[in-house]
DNA sequence: GGGGGCGGAGTGAATGTTCAGTCCGATCCT
DNA sequence: AGGATCGGACTGAACATTCACTCCGCCCCC
């Protein structure tokens, strides 16, 4: 089984056929989920042969985890603009909270993407990791879970198990964006502040 | 097509295999996906025959709808049970958040089979109709839908669109009850009643 | 003994994967 | 330099497998 690593690909612009056939994955499988996504239905769409498809990835499960890893870089380069260091904890949280809505919201593919990937089997174990010691900022970044943990040692939030904390988070979070990409709410701006806003009312202590 | 209720069904004992035909198809598609269980998966788990469970449903879709409208029936019955007619707001609508809980804790394969149909095609539609317009509850009862709708009136819950209150409330319960049933977290009776009180927190004025 | 619920091998469609061949650009040989 | 050779990325038709669904004979019960 070969690598998906750039170093096995091939050289020049066909690296294009690599993003093309990522892209295409994700689209498909953002809209028609794994199984309404057929490897044929995927190639065509990225405008390749069948076949070209596995000279990158080795199978079908290779190509949706390398979908999942490049969705995640772009996602964590995104949080990571304009991090509020140093500011309170608040901030901080306001910061990852208001930055997911907006990159789901402006990437509803990636969101109904993400949407798929966790609740498979491909995802379940990352979601562990994710919640219990992974950090969601790549590299020297503070982590969602951090924030939390310093929030409740300082006594600002309630002391609730971490795992409640995060399940408020990023429930509460995920439900508003489902509704907006359904179309049965506009979140824009304002909403965004005050469901933050609900959201932070529910955690502090 | 034929239909799925109990009149067209075969009589006396046979009954027992259309619930038999309906608990595997439940208790499969909860562990393993709509696309992870076969027919004949679903059938030899039932203890019948590949062809019997054409017998008693149309064909793969209309028996998973008819899982669905089984589950969901029993669900509107368990939050009916003690309904505290005529107590505040808060507690009617903790009646339904501490419910939900209970019911999803106590019946986890409901629980994941639920989550499979409404991220499912099949579900999206139901899921709109019942944040907008269907009761929760069968007849008679309140909904959901119209407790925040009195509160918001009467000021003792935020004014925020119903559909970002609907959000919070069932993303906070979902994401709960998620990490309780893949083992993150024991969700007994003290932590359920403090997540209700978060999610109160969110919600009020 | 006969009729209807039942079983399970069978059927055709669809899907993931492969592989023999094509094509294009680089390299080598004269 | 220019033609011959080669390498390997690419293709897409073919293959093996899986699935939902059917059909016909069995067998149990009246």
């Amino acid at each position: 089984m070969h690598d998906t690593s750039p170093a096995s690909a091939p050289l020049a612009g066909a690296t294009d056929k690599r993003t093309s056939i990522l892209r295409a994955a994700m689209t498909l499988i953002a809209r028609n989920g794994f199984h309404g996504s057929p490897t044929a239905m995927i190639a065509a769409e990225a405008g390749v042969g069948a076949g070209t498809l596995y000279r990158y990835f080795a199978d079908k499960d290779a190509l949706i985890v390398a979908v999942h890893r490049e969705v995640e870089t772009r996602l964590n380069e995104w949080l990571q603009k304009d991090y509020p260091f140093g500011q309170s904890i608040r901030r901080r949280l306001d910061h990852y909270f208001i930055g997911l809505l907006r990159f789901f919201i402006d990437h509803p593919l990636e969101f109904k993407f993400l949407g798929q990937f966790y609740d498979s089997p491909y995802g379940v174990e990352l979601r562990r990791d994710k919640i219990f010691s992974k950090p969601v900022g790549d590299a020297g970044c503070e982590t969602i879970r951090g924030l939390l943990e310093q929030g409740v040692a300082e006594g600002i939030i309630k002391d609730l198990p971490l795992v409640l904390l995060f399940a408020l988070f990023i429930g509460a979070l995920t439900s508003a964006v489902r509704d907006h990409t359904h179309g049965f709410i506009d979140l824009h701006d304002g909403l965004q502040r005050r469901l933050a806003d609900a959201f932070w009312d529910a955690i502090r202590q």
